[in-house]
DNA sequence: CAAAACAATATTGTGCGCAATATAATTTTA
DNA sequence: TAAAATTATATTGCGCACAATATTGTTTTG
């Protein structure tokens, strides 16, 4: 059986992918002491001064359940502040703190670090994220 | 900073998709009763009769804090055996159980299913293995 | 307006993934 | 050949992921 062979298959090769580029990544990461799901967090509060974490979920793909503990320890970090909506209490709102603001600065290098180092061309990455988008979009109506 | 933006990040894609995958694979586990690292577990040992938990581990990139807990939870579903080689008996050798084997004949379609009911076109396929190839190649070798 | 439906976040439980360390067996080497 | 180095697996601890469920707050509806 041919397409039951581990040379054949195309989804593992992208699963140990992902692992190693996180593990590429906390090196770089390791002197913000940030993890690569923390990061991304990040990126999406440098982009977007206050989010809820619905609207972190939605940009990152990942529940509550993933990130209530996460940003609880970045919390604890001090990276950030979790404060309830006086206007609608289930909203929980969330804000860089003065600290994790900072970040930005030593965080900015690292992508362009990290391309140059794997060297992917823009079509490679077109390709990648509409490949991604096509699995979204058939995993949510479903 | 444009290279912070999310929407412009090379490696979230990848983080994104291998979850996607995950998610999409663990659908068509599920009748098999096992996840998708087990998965790619049955693929080498289907392949190759009698492996030790390090050419597992080689092969699919995870070490002994990933396998060894899960070879035990497949030992228990008695999917397989663990046994310590009388040869050397720092070594721990892995053989499928009749019912491991015999798992091979229902797995044998899912890779096809899941490309046909996500409408992956087979020059999608030639692009992402192309693309994971020349990524995986760099980041092995360093 | 009270009950039902819905929405946002939290909690629980299970299974990875991996760094760091431990343990035990084997091989090398002084 | 005894000590040192190496090898193979196991253990520990932490941080995701995610399904399932719970909790609390808001909106809808009969």
């Amino acid at each position: 059986m041919e397409e039951l062979k581990l040379k054949n298959q195309i989804c593992f090769p992208i699963y140990a992918l992902s692992r190693e580029i996180t593990q590429l990544y906390s090196k770089h990461l390791g002197e913000l002491d940030v993890t690569y799901p923390q990061y991304l967090v990040l990126l999406v509060l440098w982009e977007h001064a206050t989010q809820t974490v619905n609207q972190i979920g939605e940009k990152l793909f990942l529940d509550s359940g993933t990130l209530t503990p996460l940003l609880k320890r970045m919390e604890a970090k001090e990276l950030l502040t979790r404060t309830r909506s006086t206007a609608d209490e289930r909203v929980v709102e969330i804000n860089l703190t003065e600290k994790g603001m900072n970040l930005k600065h030593t965080a900015a290098c690292i992508p362009s670090q990290i391309f140059d180092e794997v060297g992917i061309t823009s079509e490679e990455v077109d390709m990648l994220r509409a490949f991604t988008n096509k699995l979204f979009a058939y995993n949510t109506k479903k």
